[in-house]
DNA sequence: TAGATTGTTAATCGATTAACAATC
DNA sequence: TAGATTGTTAATCGATTAACAATC
């Protein structure tokens, strides 16, 4: 009845990119299940994506036997599964750092939200902004962060400041407790290894761009 | 006087790898530029990033000769030779495809300047936007895309449209000869080989926050 | 049963790292 | 010269792919 079979093992070594190509494997059965399609192969799932048949079967292999020999894979079960190893459907709570533009945005995301992320404190050290509150959130002084991520039991911190705050940002988050960190700034940042961080930085995209088309033959 | 000695190769096979970590040398360097380090050691950068100090100098020599033995690299030259490779000089003009919430918002967006992205053209399917301009910039019927990007030598585009309209959007573009593109719809789309795709894609890196937190031993 | 497709092993490929000769 | 550090070769590591037995 509960959840079936498949016993989510816990590897210590499942790559990155193992785990950026299940995101889009959950995207691409998302779109099967809504074309109507109930069950798809290997092979019919390389041919919508960049990756072959044996290196998607192999991706899915490291969690478990999700598929039928002869048949291949039911979209629904498979993109719940998928969905479980990824975690998606557990809420998590997360500190805002910065309510500048690009912050204020946030705290309305849809994105964030469809993603169970609940932006639950935001802070800034603009004293002016102090106890306004947006989208339900108020704005609070930095040095009350510790206290909040730990009555509040947040996990992750986001980091929406200018440039040359955004490493002692990561400093007090790491400090204050949090377990990862989503960072918008386009900065290089160090983290101790326990910290997951992710960047979200349009200056990588932007440079590999230009550098394509610098280099490609003409 | 002019550049010198370092003749760009143009290796087939440099790994994305190798060139998303290009791009933070080049912000490490400007940092270092800004700390007054004049010379600096492979070593010296390795401590100063996640990367050892061999793959620095293995990345940098698959483009040339750029250190001095026993010494190690001069800041600002390493700089200009890298930024040299990434192409980032070279201005570059951009369609941008949906003018909603985002796509206004890039319209403004500093970043893209600063690495001499010019959207030079926006267009939207949404006809009462049709001749409106923002920030310099008049809103065109999707139509007259081929014919603009032709006449004003517009080489990427960007995808800021919902998600169901991410694909046309991106078929547009291709037909109309554009040769690199941004996308910042959540969506997996497919490209010709000889286009270059970047995603900016938030649910992947959600995505894997979620996984790290949902595994981590505790 | 015959055809199809999975899950997995073994082979290949590519990227990282260690080691070191060249040389500042 | 002695010490330091590059550029590069050879060894290692890890990820992808080909092949195929298991089985629906």
């Amino acid at each position: 009845m509960s959840s079936n079979a498949s016993p989510i093992l816990n590897h210590e070594n499942i790559s990155e990119a193992t785990i950026n190509r299940l995101s889009l494997y959950s995207r691409l059965l998302a779109t099967l299940a809504l074309e109507g399609v109930t069950v798809v192969s290997s092979k019919e799932l390389s041919e919508r994506t960049d990756f072959t048949a044996t290196q998607i079967r192999r991706d899915l292999a490291y969690f478990g036997q999700f598929g039928k020999r002869g048949i291949g894979y039911e979209v629904a079960a498979l993109k719940g599964a998928v969905d479980k190893i990824l975690g998606v459907h557990v809420p998590r709570k997360v500190a805002l750092i910065g309510v500048g533009n690009l912050g204020s945005a946030l705290l309305g995301y849809r994105v964030l939200r469809e993603h169970n992320f609940e932006i639950v404190a935001a802070f800034d050290n603009d004293s002016d902004k102090w106890d306004r509150t947006i989208n339900n959130v108020v704005i609070q002084n930095i040095e009350e962060l510790p206290e909040t991520v730990q009555s509040k039991q947040i996990e992750i911190g986001i980091i929406a400041v200018p440039l040359h705050a955004a490493q002692n940002a990561l400093n007090c988050l790491v400090a204050a407790g949090v377990k990862a960190v989503l960072n918008f700034a386009p900065a290089h940042l160090t983290v101790p290894r326990h910290i997951k961080l992710r960047n979200v930085d349009l200056s990588i995209e932007l440079e590999g761009l230009s550098y394509f088309l610098q280099h490609q033959v003409p």
